[in-house]
DNA sequence: AATTAATACCTAATTTTCATAGGTATTGAA
DNA sequence: TTCAATACCTATGAAAATTAGGTATTAATT
């Protein structure tokens, strides 16, 4: 389980689209689906996903509240509008740059 | 041309697949060939490049010799037998990071 | 003639972004 | 009782990029 410098960059992007896809998730659902997904190729430290989720907060693409379940606490977090807007386009980057890495590189991919 | 911030932690990859494919090019060459190859989506910044490149050749994955043409210099950069293994380790693990992140976010290429 | 763009190399300082390595606390299994 | 899993967090450091310069030549533009 290779945790890959090939994520840098689009961590951002992985968090907004997973939020796109499921409405609300707190962050060790996500570190969880990540490597569920991605069938252990892909792993999100918590030392890099917990910053990253407090950045998007901050910058109003978040909106979050808090739970309780089994006595532990659970923080949720889900696409604002402005949240909405920003993960489509930051998917759609992501979607041209491997279109342009691969073309690129002559990748083959499986 | 979004100088793409996607392109972190594969800038490396991008080098040694570059040369695999053309035997020898000069830094300036690759910078060109990059904007070209991606028809301008992505932007190989040289303060990027260089020290990339210098980190390869620090660690014996590529080979130089330099030549004056028109009165100016160039470097130009080969891999070396390590760095053929090596090039063609990164490339399948960039393949395989793709493939992994198409998979888990679904995302629809062109 | 002077300036700009293109070619060609480079580095220093800063910023971004991540991994590592901790810390706290609860629950359930070995 | 101790470990793994669940659940949050942060501080430090490293890596890798951007920004913003510098040098020098040649060719095109003003």
């Amino acid at each position: 389980m290779a945790t890959n410098q090939l994520i840098k960059g689009s961590l951002t992007t992985i968090i907004l689209q997973l939020l796109s896809q499921n409405s609300q998730m707190y962050g060790y659902e996500i570190t969880q689906k990540v490597k569920e997904l991605s069938m252990g190729e892909i792993k999100v430290t918590e030392g890099a996903l917990y910053p990253a989720l407090h950045k998007l907060e901050a910058e109003g693409l978040l909106d979050t509240y808090t739970e309780v379940v089994d006595n532990r606490l659970r923080k949720y977090y889900k696409l604002s509008q402005k949240g909405k807007g920003v993960a489509k386009e930051k998917v759609n980057e992501l979607e041209k740059f491997i279109s342009s890495i691969q073309a690129m590189l002559n990748l083959k991919m499986a």
